[in-house]
DNA sequence: CCATCTTTTGAGAGTCACTCTCATTTCATG
DNA sequence: CATGAAATGAGAGTGACTCTCAAAAGATGG
């Protein structure tokens, strides 16, 4: 859902054949620490009160070296790998098929695989959430990644229909489903992140189909 | 469409009646004063480079009076006072009448008014424009005043419905008319703001509304 | 016109995110 | 183990934004 742009990705895809040498995994080690850190700040103090230079400490790196990881502080707090995983799940669908019916099974089986996940993986989810209802940058930011999806759904839309992925009906379509999207999940947050959120997306892209 | 929340606002609201003090006269002048000089420096130098330093200088003001007025840069540029104006237009619309079309009337009155307007008036809903698409601060903001947007259309919805503004699919509805609304006006400025705007969110609209 | 009260302003110091540069450390490779 | 490449830390610098305080300027009653 959210974008990955970020300087040293953890090596482009999933290149599974990769032994990945001591650096790779350094750096990989480095990335979760300054993760770790700052959400563990950011749930006492809050995220406004928490410095970059907190979490350098938190993670035993630079101040320095948290922005070579991370090109903002929100980032540290939004950048994630579904992005890609979506595309690829909507890409496995059937072409005929609606695209508001495709993304209903991609955001199934999306917020499916966060709900079986780890306990971590929900609260990261949860306290996400709570800083985009919260933290007006973050929530910023978060909209920002929100129609760079959006592009993305374009892309495949663009590839079912035949149209160009710079249509105007493509993009307009597209936008205004991940508007639909994002508030549905300012809703959940704004509820304390209780309610179902699957079910809560499902009814979104139904009233959105439907109208 | 742009939320209008500064500190000193010229005296919340249209009393027609106020003769208006040496003062508040003054507060206008300033207000101008900024905007002005932060158009020019951007048309010149971009926005990046313009410095809020610069900008007081222009305007001959100290960069304390700068802040005092606006909160942040983008709200420089962003601040306008369509909200209002859109929320009175809408609720003067028939209450039997689909949003989508009371929508459509309101845009195209609103637009039309901009367009029969100065000269000035259209230069600066260009600059803007282009700063949407070129700046990620500004876009972000612009995107985060949309959603404000997006609750007065809430409550307008609300009012006639019978529902709750908080209301699901109320909430839903809205912003995703506001994510085509906002994406038509980003096709609109990166093709250079040549096309027709009132056209393209009209066809947004359609789009919204037959799917 | 003056004294007083309130509002607006400017100046300055301070915080924090973020950028750039450069020397040092650390891993990779033959 | 020597050599080259990449990652790190340290430090200085910029710019948006906040806060405080004293000076300036408009409003007000006599």
């Amino acid at each position: 859902m959210t974008a990955a742009r970020t300087t040293p990705a953890p090596a482009g895809g999933a290149e599974l054949g990769a032994p990945l040498g001591l650096r790779e995994r350094k750096k990989l080690k480095t990335r979760l620490a300054i993760r770790e850190s700052t959400y563990r700040l950011i749930e006492e103090q809050g995220y406004d009160a928490t410095t970059i230079e907190q979490i350098a400490e938190g993670a035993e790196v630079s101040p320095s070296t948290v922005f070579r990881y991370f090109p903002t502080k929100e980032d540290i707090v939004l950048t994630d790998e579904y992005d890609p995983l979506m595309e690829q799940l909507l890409r496995e669908r059937p072409a005929g098929e609606p695209i508001i019916e495709s993304m209903r099974h991609v955001l199934r089986d999306a917020v499916g695989r966060i709900q079986s996940g780890g306990e971590a993986e929900q609260r990261e989810l949860v306290l996400r959430t709570r800083l985009m209802v919260e933290s007006v940058p973050v929530r910023a930011r978060l909209m920002e990644s929100m129609s760079m999806t959006g592009r993305i759904v374009c892309g495949v839309i663009a590839e079912r229909t035949g149209r160009g992925a710079d249509d105007f009906e493509v993009r307009v379509l597209a936008m205004g489903m991940m508007g639909a999207l994002l508030e549905s999940i300012m809703y959940w947050a704004e509820r304390g992140c209780v309610d179902d959120l699957l079910d809560l997306v499902e009814r979104a892209l139904d009233i959105f189909e439907s109208r």
